[in-house]
Formats: structure tokens, C-alpha cells, sequence
DNA sequence: ACAAAAGTGTTGGACTTACACCCATGC
DNA sequence: GCATGGGTGTAAGTCCAACACTTTTGT
């Protein structure tokens, strides 16, 4: 099998990408995006193929994260799903497939929540793709990916903000991310103020980078 | 499938467990020991019994590293194969099983050298395990598992130094290790000096504790 | 006494953190 | 003017790399 697990940050949240089973087993409940690992396919290619087909999303690049192969974590039978994460850069509009009841970005906080039905083992799946997020956002450029094409330092420090659930220091934050050699690229624009007015930010784009050396420390700020 | 990483330390180098093959494909190739996983069984479950029928080779723990299901790895069709990784504290004797014309903990150089051939995408395989060996042992304290149940801070240090592949201060390893709470136990006794004398080292065992931080960080020695 | 390995002390520099302060825009 | 968010400056503290130095053993 190959399911997904697709984060987008939206109103400073963490959100994460979900259906809603139609059928047994676990009809009713969320679910990650996934199925069948068709012949000749590669499970990357899957995951892609079942994401669109259920979501109608698509995402730039998927990584692997991890494969679940328990005995009993299907009711059905031993299975094996090779699972990948896909970053977007806003929460998009979702239109759900044939074989599910609905599909829709949900908090992680929610998702996570004790009184959300998870299927199988995909409360277990997220908390572990959550927590490679939060290490991974630390020492590589992926946060990035999470972002528009253009954004500002801003923006960046919110998809930090939101995905370690707590404040970072927007000083300190823009001196690391710039003395990091590649990792964001300065475009000549600005971009437009808020709604609450404020000074125009400048325009960034993703550098070419892609391990950041030194990391942005994740402590609690304050 | 389930194929196993085996890493252990011995004469100051990174050995890697591997089989060379009897049969088609790739016969006479080194490979890493394997097979596939059997009805009932989790992929853990599988790789720990193909790695003794392979190799008479029992681990503590096994790690699942990665899942490698690119079409076309295996001649003989498509397949998925869930990756181990296993850490001994020392280079142990090996039985090379049925299919398998012999076994071996081969030097890590040795083994991504040019020319010793790799079944499979086992090179790739190896590659990404040692890149995330390095990695693990910055960050979580399985470097002990490299070490005997009783082991010496020197010890330890030429765990990291061979993983690596580079030299580390000992008094400034000595300081890191000893302040991160729960690293290492000090145990009363002390280990006997080596052949060329010097003073006898204090002996320690394994904490509880799983990750460093802050981690020790693999900057190059001078 | 000498070599070798374990272990302690110390100093300079790099980096982080916290916070004060200035700039530009909307209302 | 005032609030809001962008951006700069800086001082205190922390941490690490480097290396000098002491301790304890075998030969």
C-alpha cells in the first residue's frame, strides 16, 4: 500500500490532509489518503495516483517516511504501506473522490484529538510524520515548501511558528535564515502591507540549499 | 522483501554485514542479507529470521530505515523492500546459511569501494544507511549499542571516531558525554589498561536516555 | 625514567538569546 | 498621531574547540 500525508499550514495552524471513509472497514472515519501499489508502479507513484484520485490534490515532491508493516494494523488482512509526506504551500481547495465520503484539511491539533476516529494505524502514522516534520523543518530547507513561490521572512517564521506551536524571536529569525548562504534568495520587490498596515516586507524566493548548517534551534521561546 | 544493515565497529573501521551470492541474480555478488517476508510475519519479524538462516547473526534491535520499491531494482520483477538496520558491539563470528555461497562483515570503504559489486540497489542501500548512521549517532545515543554491555569512555569515543571517520578531542567527548544526564551510567569498577599501559579508564554502561541534546556535534577535528 | 592512555583546567571565540530601538505604512 | 508589522543594533550569557597540564599504569 502506499498512503500520504500531506501538511499545509493555514490561519497559523498546522493542518493536515484527510478523508472520510464511505466503507467498512472503519467507515465514518478520517483517513490518510492511499491504497494499492499497482503493477509496475513505484510506491511514490502511487501515492501520487491515490492522492489525486481521492483529494484531487497534487503535490510538487513527496519523501518517504516511513513504512508500517505490523501484522493487524488492517482488519482485512497483513499489509504493508509505504508512507510519504507532501508539502503545499496553502491550504487548497479539495474535492473528494468516489470511494470517500469527504475530504478536507483538519488541524493537526484536531486530527491528533482524542475524540477523532483515526483508521488503522494512522493515528500513529501522523503522530510520527508530526514529529519528523518538527526535527526535519530544523535542519533542512523544507520549510520552504510550505511557503508561495514568493514570501516573506514573515511567512517563514509563521510555517515555523505553526508547526512547532510556539513563538519564535522575529529578530533572531531573520538573521539566521539570511546568514544561512542559499537557503532564501532576496527578489528586488516588496511585498504589500497587511490589512493593519505595518512596513512593507521584502520578497523572497527558496534557495538551492537544502541542509541548514547550523540548524534553527526549535527551544521555547521565553 | 525485509533486508538488514548490520553495523558494527572492529580495528577502528565501520564493518558492514554482507553475503555474497550463490545464485542468480547477481551470483558472486556481495548483497545484504535478506529475503522475503512470510505470511503472518511484520517485516521486522522477517528480517530477523533471514538474517540468521543468512548469516547465524542475532540482533538486539532493528530499526527500520527505509522502504526501496523502485521498479526495476530486482531483475526478476517488481518488488518492495523494507530496510533494517542493526548495531553489534562487536565484530561476531558468521555461518554463511544454505543459498548463500558465503557471509562476512566487510569493511563500510570496502564495501561502497568501485570495485566490489553490489547486488540489487544495495549500494544505494548501504550509502543511505551509513548517511544515516552518522546522522543517528550526532542525535540519539545508539553509539552505545556499538559498545559492550561494559565499556569505556575511549571506547566509545572510537565508536564515534569510526563512524565518522574522523579523530574527536577526548577530553571535550569525555565532557559532552558525562554531562548529558542519562547518556552513560558510571559503574564503580575500572577496566584493566590496554597492552601499552596507561592509566585504567573508568568503566560505564548504557543509560536510558535516547536522545542528546544538545547532540555531539561531527565538526571536523581541526 | 619514559611512553602511553586517562582525565582536568582554562582560554578565546563563535553563537544564541533577549530586548531596546528605528522605519514605513494604513487609519 | 498612533497602532502594526518590518527591520537593525547590542550586550550578556552559553557553549564549544583547542591545547596545556596532571595522573596512573606498563616496560
Amino acid at each position: 500500500m502506499a498512503d500520504t500525508v500531506v501538511f499545509a499550514v493555514g490561519g497559523d495552524q498546522l493542518h493536515v490532509l484527510l478523508v472520510r471513509r464511505a466503507n467498512a472497514p472503519f467507515a465514518g472515519a478520517w483517513a490518510l489518503p492511499g491504497g494499492f501499489v499497482e503493477p509496475g508502479e513505484s510506491p511514490e507513484d502511487a501515492a501520487r495516483r491515490e492522492l489525486l484520485e481521492e483529494t484531487g490534490v497534487t503535490v510538487r515532491a513527496l519523501d518517504q517516511i516511513g513504512a508500517y508493516g505490523d501484522p493487524g494494523r488492517d482488519p482485512r488482512g497483513p499489509t504493508l504501506s509505504v508512507v510519504h509526506r507532501g508539502l503545499l504551500p496553502e491550504l487548497v481547495d479539495v474535492q473528494a473522490g468516489t470511494d470517500a465520503a469527504a475530504a478536507a484539511f483538519l488541524p493537526v491539533r484536531q486530527a491528533l484529538a482524542r475524540n477523532t476516529e483515526l483508521a488503522f494505524d494512522h493515528r500513529r502514522i501522523l503522530s510520527d510524520a508530526v514529529d519528523g516534520l518538527r526535527a526535519d523543518i530544523e535542519q533542512c530547507s523544507i520549510a520552504t515548501a510550505l511557503c508561495p513561490p514568493r514570501f516573506t521572512l514573515s511567512q517563514l517564521r509563521r510555517v515555523y511558528e505553526a508547526v512547532w506551536g510556539h513563538v519564535i524571536d522575529a529578530p533572531n529569525f531573520r538573521r539566521k535564515v539570511l546568514m544561512t548562504e542559499g537557503y532564501v534568495v532576496p527578489l528586488g520587490r516588496t511585498a504589500a502591507p497587511g490589512p493593519d498596515g505595518g512596513k512593507p516586507a521584502h520578497l523572497y524566493r527558496a534557495g538551492k540549499r537544502v541542509t541548514l548548517t547550523p540548524p534553527l534551534y526549535r527551544h521555547s521561546a521565553h
